[in-house]
Order: structure tokens, then C-alpha cells, then sequence
DNA sequence: TTAACTACCTGACATTTGTCACTTTCTCCA
DNA sequence: TGGAGAAAGTGACAAATGTCAGGTAGTTAA
């Protein structure tokens, strides 16, 4: 459908990692549609994500983040362990600055919203595929804003008292003494701001440190 | 790419409701490639997407729930209320019981989740011009086993206390008093099973009662 | 090798949350 | 028309949550 641009010299070849199966197989169609593009490995979770970029040792590799077995991000950290020359995309619903910083420490080249327009995404691919980075612009400046302040243990509290659960269990679940799990969680609800461990576990999963 | 059906005797004209421009691009992509479907119209938002129905009078309407401005189940009931003669399927992530009950209600003919397989997508398409029905089976049957037990002054109220807002705060919002509020939570809890207004919070989203 | 800093951990106390028994208001229908 | 039933609303008591003041290791920098 659109020409191939005079720069490329031979197909750029792509793996996408996408848990839902619709936007998988439509991501695929859309790209298929660009002459120098081309499909060449799916995953449906990170295992199998991480296993076709072995295997096919694409150009570019795409992937969304919140995936089964493993995370978008941990596939991107351990294919720069493993020295990878596939070039990381991230694309994800979430504006989240602590996802950037985490998918730039693991090398990622791009960090792209799915709500962009469509037409950006097999731009987004040669751009990174020549070695440029392409970041989604309104992140760009946010990313460096604020740091994490919350510490590994008020981090796994807050995960558990997220989901609903009380202190007693959460104490249990960590081997700690129900203060200290009170402790942790008043700690969070002050650094964070909130009035509660739920608007703080709120708050934490939007800035994306959960 | 797959060859034209038998059974088509003209192009099904279809309009895309979708928020994510990744996603919509993508699906319109993944539909144009049948020869027997072509994608008249998209919405970005629930407006859009009626508006784009009402002016094209496509055959079949694909749409999200989650949207801004007005939700696919609103659009959808707003049409049957305007007699539109456009199908509609309903595509989203959410498998929840209350969701696909308010889309029999609003007269959609099809309900579909993203992680099905893409290939699907283009068939539910054919089916549901044909006259019938495309529910996702696993739902279809969980369906209608639970009822909303929640009153409105219950639903209310749980929906504040899931954004982390105390009981006092919620009562002064609803003009109540802080002891009716609790009461209503203590309800709603016992109700749903769960151990405090958090994870009835969590569980009433995640049948869609919320 | 201290001092300063940080993360981790704890129990005692005050506040908020959850439960229960109860009243009021409204709708439905025999 | 006079219950029966369901939802809305309340306050008193018990249980869970949040705060505070403090104590122990481990690390860093003078």
C-alpha cells in the first residue's frame, strides 16, 4: 500500500509480543501492508516472545508489557543480558514514567503508546531499525520527573494491600510482624501522599512502581 | 489474502469504534485484507463512532466499551433506540459476566474478547450480517449464573471507596452520614464475599457491576 | 573507627473501618 | 387498605488500620 521509501535496501524483519490475540494478529496485518516490512515470529506471552527473537534473530523486535509469564520489560532486559541485536520496541497502553525508565535501562530503543495513530508505528520500525530512538514525545520530558521513593519492602506491601488484602495476611505472606506491615504501609501512604493504602496503591500503580 | 466466501454476494460495510489508534489502524488493516469486508468509518470515542454509524448506515459496527465521552454499550443502546439496522459486536478485553449482559440488553448481535484468535474477527463479521449470533463461548455460559446483588446507593458508594476515598469523604460527596456510608460498605461487602470495601471493590469491577 | 545515613523491623496508642440491631420510607399486590 | 418486602438511613460497639517513637543492622565518607 505505501511505497517502499528509497532508503531501505531489503526487508526489515519484525516479532511482535502481544498477549491478545486480536491486536496480535492486526499489529501483524498492518505491518504486512508495508512492502519493506516483514513478520517473521509471534509470541503470545513473554516465554514465547523471548523464544522467537532467539530464534529468528529479527531487526526489530515488538512488544507490549503487561504479557503473561513474563513482562515486556524483563524479555527486553534479558535479550540485552543475552546480547540480542534485535532493537526493542515497547508499545503499551500505559503513560507511565516508571515504565520508560525501566524499558531504557533495558535498552530499549522505543517506548510507544498504542494510542498513537497507526501510520507511526512502521515509521517508528525503520527509525529504530537505522539506529535512531523514538520515544513517545509527551513521556519524553516526564520521564525524569520524579524518581521512585518507595523502598522493596513498602513496594511488595503495598502490591499485597493492593489487591485487598489485610494486614495479618500480608504479614503472614512475608514473615513480619503485623506492625511492621503497618509500619511499611504508613510509610508509602506518606511518601506518596495519599490518605490510604488503596489511594496509595493507586497512586503507585499509575506512576507505574508496582 | 483468504478467499471471498461463497456466500458473500456483496462487500459488508463495516465502522470501527475503537480509542487506541494503534488498535483501530490495526483492526481496519486486518479487515480490509478480506475481500468481502470494507471498513466505511471510525471512532475514536463512543460520539465519533455514532456519528460515523449514523452517516455511513454500515452493516455491521465493531466496538469497544471502554472508550471516552460515551462507552460501545451506550452507543449501542443509543442505536437500538434510533432503530439503526447496523449489527453490532461488541470487541473488548473485559470478560465480564454484567458487561455482556448490558450488550444482549443494548441488542448487540455479538460479543468478542481481544484475545481470541485475529482470524476470527473477519468470521464473526459474516456471521453476525448473516443474522446470527457471536458470543464468546466461555462467557455465554457464565453469563447469566450471577445477578448485580448491589443496590445503587451500594454501587455508589463502593465506586468512591475504590478510588481510596474514606468513608468521611464519600458521605459528604453523597450527602450522607458517615455511619449510613459504612453501612452501605459493610453490605456491599458481605454481599460479595469479600474481606473490606478493597477486594469487594476489586471483585464488583471484575464482573463488571461497577 | 566513628558519625551519618539508610533500610528494615517492632509494639503501643489513636483513628478509621466493619458489624449489627434498629427506624423510616416507598412500592406492590391480595 | 393494610401488610409484606426492599431499599435508604442511623448510631453504638468491636476490629482493623494508621501513626509514632524507637531499636537493629549494614554502608558510605570524613
Amino acid at each position: 500500500m505505501n511505497p517502499t521509501p528509497k532508503t531501505a535496501r531489503r526487508t526489515i524483519r519484525v516479532v511482535i509480543g502481544e498477549d491478545q490475540g486480536m491486536v496480535l494478529g492486526a499489529l501483524a496485518a498492518l505491518l504486512e501492508i508495508e512492502n519493506d516490512i516483514s513478520v517473521v515470529g509471534r509470541g503470545r506471552n513473554g516465554k514465547e516472545a523471548l523464544q522467537a527473537v532467539l530464534d529468528q534473530k529479527p531487526d526489530v523486535f515488538i512488544t507490549d508489557i503487561e504479557m503473561p509469564h513474563m513482562s515486556g520489560l524483563e524479555v527486553a532486559a534479558e535479550l540485552k543480558r543475552r546480547r540480542s541485536s534485535a532493537r526493542v520496541i515497547i508499545l503499551t497502553t500505559f503513560a507511565r514514567a516508571g515504565y520508560l525508565r525501566r524499558a531504557l535501562d533495558a535498552g530499549a530503543s522505543g517506548y510507544l503508546l498504542k494510542d498513537m495513530r497507526a501510520e507511526q508505528l512502521a515509521e517508528a520500525v525503520r527509525r529504530v531499525h537505522q539506529g535512531l530512538r523514538v520515544i513517545d514525545p509527551e513521556l519524553a520530558t516526564e520521564a525524569w520527573s520524579e524518581a521512585d521513593p518507595l523502598t522493596d519492602r513498602e513496594r511488595q506491601v503495598l502490591r499485597l494491600a493492593g489487591d485487598g488484602k489485610q494486614s495479618g495476611e500480608i504479614a503472614a505472606d512475608l514473615n513480619l510482624s503485623e506492625g511492621t506491615v503497618r509500619n511499611y504501609l504508613s510509610e508509602a501512604i506518606s511518601k506518596l501522599g495519599a490518605a490510604n493504602r488503596i489511594e496509595a496503591a493507586r497512586i503507585a500503580r499509575t506512576k507505574g512502581w508496582l
